[in-house]
DNA sequence: GAGATACGCTACGGGGCGTAGCGGAATGGG
DNA sequence: CCCATTCCGCTACGCCCCGTAGCGTATCTC
């Protein structure tokens, strides 16, 4: 991902070898699962020599999260004009990226790896955690400019952990809605999870 | 899980030998992690043969799933004397049940494979997450009865809908924090979420 | 050109998978 | 008591995947 912006001398790796392998991966990931995803399948459906894997990514986890990181990426927050509305939509949104089997699959398998391993681990953070938080600072920062929010606190720390806050509450009850519970997220959970999100349990829990 | 209780003829299965499959299966979760644990290893381990294992569990997945369902079945709810003392205690006991490695490898390996494998859903849902819904119930029910919260809708799909959500929302949150963000989920992290759950992202947003 | 690096291909030892077949052990029914 | 049934541990097997090494070739920089 760091690319080198040095030239090396001798031949430059191939980029189309590259976007071969990771659509590759996406695509044998949606068909045969994470556990049943060899490497040996991915270089024959890329039309590489298995090799040429090797050079790239040491382990099966690794080539997962580079090929799923560009997916999560194409997350977009418009503006939807009010804080509840900009909540929506990401929740929506993400929830529509989770849908996609490649998404999910990939997501779990390298977190469920990542637990076992340390640069695993920090990879998934600077890969996909630390490029994502963009999508709350923008909604906080409209939020504030509307006058939605209070701005922001004295101390830099306080808000950097309000943030980091907002960002595991809701992606993680979109993952575990849509993954461990495995029911939907549409328009009418969307809702109420915003009114939990933004007014608090007793506000959800009204009968209207 | 749901044993047949009309034995049937012949020799019965060794209880000991599952419980020495169970725990040699947590074991070396822990040391060698999810992809690398193979069903021979656990044999050995549990000092039984490969095919009494595969007499039992037909994959590697059932077998993780079956052998930390006990883990979740440990989790309690003292009772606080308030519900932002229920909240925060149940927060911090599932985040110190996955600090545990085997329990947090193994729920997020069996969730990845779950999403290329219906039946284990099934497996999944059934073991852990309708277990543990009973967590929430018993905390709602009792802020119910000290007035902190509204009593239950007239409409019942109402009542399940806000159930679901918290439960979605509170372990969403302590498993994004933990294993996604690789955060430490301490008091402090557990107040400030308690906050944002009960009285919304003004309160939490606020300097003090 | 010369050196360096990447490529595709082939081959290999190692190891896990899941199954089959064996003799023996533990149970319940006649 | 004897027999059918089921489980057990053990061994062996074919299959597939792993990750690496070696080769000749292609493509870049100096």
């Amino acid at each position: 991902m760091a690319g080198c912006p040095a030239p090396r001398r001798g031949r430059p790796r191939s980029a189309a070898a590259d976007r071969a392998i990771l659509d590759a991966t996406r695509t044998a990931l949606v068909e045969v699962g994470w556990s049943k995803l060899t490497m040996g399948e991915v270089a024959r459906r890329a039309g590489v020599a298995k090799t040429t894997l090797y050079r790239r990514w040491a382990a099966k986890s690794e080539l997962v999260v580079d090929a799923v990181a560009v997916l999560f990426d194409e997350l977009e927050l418009p503006d939807g004009g009010s804080l509840r509305a900009d909540v929506e939509g990401v929740v929506l949104s993400f929830a529509a990226l989770l849908r996609r089997p490649e998404a999910k699959t990939a997501l779990m398998a390298v977190i469920a790896e990542s637990t076992t391993d340390e640069a695993l681990r920090r990879r998934i953070r600077t890969a996909l955690v630390e490029r994502q938080k963009r999508l709350v600072l923008d909604g906080r920062a409209r939020a504030q400019q509307r006058g939605e929010l209070p701005g922001d606190s004295a101390d830099p720390a306080e808000t950097e952990r309000v943030v980091d806050l907002i960002f595991d509450v809701i992606a993680g009850a979109v993952v575990h809605r849509s993954l461990v519970s495995d029911c939907p997220v549409d328009g009418a959970w969307a809702a109420t999870f915003t009114t939990l999100l933004l007014e608090g349990l007793g506000a959800a829990s009204a009968p209207r």
